[in-house]
DNA sequence: CAAGGGACTGAACGTGCGTTTAGCATTCTG
DNA sequence: CAGAATGCTAAACGCACGTTCAGTCCCTTG
């Protein structure tokens, strides 16, 4: 046993062993015997601490959703997923944790992303100002769009990891698919602006149709 | 009662049964009496048709993948979620099945990424010989990207609907994030392409002291 | 040292749920 | 018409798992 068995309170071992399980398997099929054998206690004394299975997940959340929220203040770059990627399996494990909260839609998922998309809003607005950021129609929803894309990474990382010829996900996929994101977000996919136009051009017309 | 209890035969309305209850509430929480209850038959009988629960599962997987991936064959649009969306609930409830398929990491879930890539690169590498659409670095990565967007809206839909300030996930949520998504693949995010440069540049740095 | 209380455990309880079983109609088949 | 096969059901079985119970150990406090 290495990091796991430090001089924890058996309290923090359980809620970190949850906190394992919850993120590997999802809520529903970790079962609380598996806990307690990961944080080698009996699975009573789970229930001593924590009063049942949902007020464990509770404290989970809560723990997870402070670390991961300290983190994202203190960063300050539009980059949130490849910050906490890049950092020791620490965060990476607390990651995946809040990406499965947001999957099975939990406060805690929710407060995450509202963090997230907020921070992210921030970030924009600034760059906006400062001249690095192009000017959007809905800042707001051009945020909630670059989180979305840094989150999807993870919530279906295996079936795409598959989808590009490797087997594990891990820093050599996240290389291969940093360049392209940077490419879309410098100059775009389309060559040139016929599609937008076409879609304004149909909202409007649209528009038009309901005001009638 | 309505469309659901057509002539169909018992087996079908179990497996359409199924699908609805799988999508909605996941493979897990779905209990088969509440399947049963929804077709109108009695728990065993749909033992009796499917075997078990597990391969039940894989029976409606089949089902849902086959549709969808004809349905995507005949599209040949780059907005293959726009275009599922669109039609009537029928599409939006085998998509929503494909997306808990894939959070779950299921084999029909990485067959219908991969149909989606395959699809999303097709489309890609012929826009950008007609001229249309940006030469990547790596096509591949950025069908990837693509599908991963359109899913991404799926996945994550409750939370980032309550934080564009919406309650439902409905057709206006959807219009609210076309326009962003539109301009991001037009113009990009960035204004200049020093964000660009600067990763290319890290990335070089970090592959000559790699080799050494 | 006695008393009390918290940390902790093994065993048991209760229940939800996937699955099995036995049996009843109804419809082919010879 | 005998009987095999098929569609279907109610009831029961058994297991997994969250939770409870009764009791032990140990540490504090008066």
């Amino acid at each position: 046993m290495c990091s796991a068995h430090a001089d924890l309170t058996a309290q923090a071992k359980i809620r970190d062993a949850a906190i394992a399980h919850f993120a590997r398997d999802g809520f529903q099929k970790t079962n609380l015997r598996a806990v307690a054998a990961t944080a080698g206690v009996s699975a009573a004394l789970v229930i001593h601490h924590f009063g049942s299975k949902e007020k464990l997940r509770i404290a989970c959340d809560d723990h997870v959703l402070g670390v991961l929220v300290r983190r994202a203040h203190e960063a300050g770059t539009p980059n949130l997923l490849g910050e906490f990627m890049a950092d020791p399996e620490e965060y990476q494990l607390k990651v995946r944790y809040m990406v499965r909260a947001i999957e099975e839609d939990t406060p805690a998922g929710g407060r995450f992303v509202d963090t997230l998309v907020a921070e992210s809003e921030a970030i924009l607005r600034a760059g906006i100002a400062e001249g690095s950021v192009r000017p959007s129609s809905d800042v707001r929803a051009m945020a909630v769009l670059t989180v979305l894309t840094s989150l999807a990474m993870l919530t279906m990382a295996p079936p795409l990891t598959r989808a590009l010829g490797h087997d594990g996900f891990g820093p050599e996929v996240l290389r291969r698919m940093t360049l392209p994101t940077l490419e879309l977000f410098t100059h775009g996919l389309y060559a040139d602006d016929a599609p937008l136009k076409a879609a304004t051009a149909a909202w409007e017309a649209s528009q038009e149709n309901r005001d009638e």
